[in-house]
DNA sequence: TATTAGCACTAACATCTAATGAGTGCTAAA
DNA sequence: TTTAGCACTCATTAGATGTTAGTGCTAATA
């Protein structure tokens, strides 16, 4: 190998993302990795010097960037599929793209007009938003998408009401500061009256506004550890209903969009990849891990291949990032896609989606 | 033509429905044009004269069934797919099949004991047990199921509550008989207290119980037009909140499942038919239209290929039927699929899970 | 008279071959 | 240090060819 070519330097620094970083490439290599990426991305077809020669910027010739091209291959950059194809850039080649994307590249104009949020007018819940937002990203990115709910756990209790629906069925309301309204039916043993629910509520409601679905369910263990409130029976009826009412029934859901752009894509043609794509989908439990450690950073987060923990993704790159309201953080949003997605435009898109989605739900908060 | 291979006949009378039925195969013609659709079925490839000399029950030689099969060509029930091929059932050949399944075929234990709903168990929602029906229904067949949720004109009210969200909206609740529960927030003008809201639920409770959401909102229609009531102004915006309250907000909404798997399934290979079913899916509303129609009327309903309205399904075969609850018929569920699809099976299959899925919402009922 | 055997014919499919073309690596010259 | 030139590789394409499962038609047969 001729290191003359790359200018190639061991330095200390470790890449953020944890990933050692321990090559520094040249200017020219940068550039040559950099436009065979743009290049693959645009066309999805391995790269060859001539071809570069061509639409690279500077004059080189191809033999030159044959050497170059030959160094970053030795360096895991990219691959050849066959003895004399072209290069393919690899998941190392596209994170050292994504990192080099220092300025995040605005949102056309025009694109930014299709963002928008229209069911916000309607009488709509969270979840219809969410949902009109997932089916946007995914329209526009012609990938997969996903958003989770906002976690019922951190989001705060607006109020809470016991409707009596039979003798010993009764349907709770929450409402959440987010605007989130979840409905759930609880069995008891004992019949209530509805006078007697009402009370209970409002003294629910009056306890608990403005805690954390979380600190309620502390709270409400303490109560009932503490025996000394036996003695009230008002209060140790409202704590055994409280309990099961704020029992965690959904462990935060999750929305999907656009698995069709996915198995309809031609980089998922095969079919075994997407099968294997499909039941990731299906189990959601460890997309839904994603999106939740994606809510507690800040930013876009990228995942490209094999940098994803879960193996039916490493085909993939994940783009995700949080929404939130004036208070919380209340979610996660994001594309899943080929590797060779176009980075630049997709974490623009998604970034300025959340954004959007953000601010609509804000104006619905009950803040 | 020979028209003593086949014994045709002009008959007086029309098929049901509605198709011109004006041939009557003789014995023999129907033998061999029911093993054609049979096999392929199973096969999915044009059927030889030969092949079908060996499987089908009585002896014929090949010659005879050439003979038979060149008469069920050009009566329109085979074609070829090219010169030298074997030929393959039409859509009025799958139609002919179906209407001869006069005795419908019982499921099969096996199957039987996988058609079960689980979500009963916890305290779930109608919309969680239709996710969880036509989820397995999918799972079953392997198609794209689809299930529409109970209307909300037709269900009958339970109850109403009003809560105050914020200055100038309120949520409303409302519970059907049948277990359904609605939330939506109207915008309001006036702010009016939590006690002012009570009032005018426990009205709209007193007035409006077990009517009919379409019953509730002319009987509202009615007190608006009637100037009489203007003097009492609790009526007054009793009846003003009711008509927001009421206001139908979903159109009724459709639920689907297993849309790869038709993606995935080897009739839909050629990307161009599976794009536009897809789109067919998103559109909902045609969709939403034959399982409209499916409810009005009793028994398994099947669309066959060309016989679909709607010109995305022309590809496919539609197989539903309606589910219900002791009063009234809610909704309805249905498979969509190749129309080379096992009729025999699907049929069986979907009405099993209807039986089951409005035995299960029956006891969720609040009659 | 209804059925069947026989035969010529067709078209899809698989297999092989050769030509093409885009790509590589290496070496020597600029 | 860069580039031109050359030999080489391998995927893809187009033709050619044989095989196979099918057809329609005609004449022989039960």
């Amino acid at each position: 190998m001729h290191g003359d070519f790359l200018l190639v330097k061991k330095a200390a620094v470790t890449g953020k993302k944890g990933l050692p970083e321990d090559v520094v490439l040249n200017e020219r290599a940068q550039l040559v990795l950099n436009s065979i990426i743009e290049n693959y991305i645009q066309s999805s077809e391995p790269i060859g010097s001539r071809t570069l020669s061509k639409s690279i910027g500077v004059t080189l010739s191809p033999a030159t960037i044959r050497n170059i091209m030959s160094d970053l291959a030795e360096l895991g950059f990219l691959i050849q599929t066959h003895t004399s194809a072209g290069r393919v850039p690899t998941d190392k080649a596209y994170r050292f793209y994504v990192n080099s994307l220092s300025t995040p590249s605005s949102v056309p104009e025009q694109i930014k007009q299709k963002i928008t949020l229209v069911s916000t007018e309607q009488g709509m819940q969270v979840e219809g938003i969410l949902a009109e937002a997932v089916h946007m990203l995914a329209d526009l990115t012609k990938f997969a998408c996903v958003v989770s709910t906002p976690k019922a756990s951190v989001s705060r209790l607006q109020r809470i009401e016991l409707i009596k629906i039979s003798e010993d069925r009764i349907l709770v309301i929450l409402v959440t500061k987010a605007g989130v309204v979840r409905d759930k039916i609880i069995f008891v043993k004992d019949s209530h009256s509805q006078d007697f629910l009402n009370s209970v509520a409002s003294f629910l409601n009056e306890k608990f506004k403005n805690h954390s679905m979380q600190e309620i369910r502390e709270k409400i263990h303490q109560y009932l550890v503490d025996d000394r409130n036996r003695y009230h029976d008002l209060l140790a009826q409202a704590v055994r209903l409280g309990k099961k009412a704020f029992e965690l029934n959904n462990p935060g859901e999750m929305l999907i969009d656009g698995q069709m752009n996915l198995l309809l894509d031609s980089h998922f043609h095969e079919q075994s990849s997407a099968r294997s794509l499909m039941d990731a989908f299906n189990q959601k439990s460890e997309i839904m891990k994603i999106l939740d450690d994606s809510m507690r950073q800040k930013g876009v987060h990228i995942f490209i291949g094999i940098e994803n923990d879960f193996e039916q993704l490493q085909g993939c790159s994940l783009i995700t990032t949080s929404y939130r309201n004036n208070q919380n953080v209340l979610g996660s949003i994001g594309v899943v896609g080929p590797t060779s997605m176009d980075y630049k435009r997709i974490i623009s898109i998604v970034e300025y989606t959340a954004k959007i989605l953000s601010e609509t739900i804000t104006e619905r908060s009950y803040d």
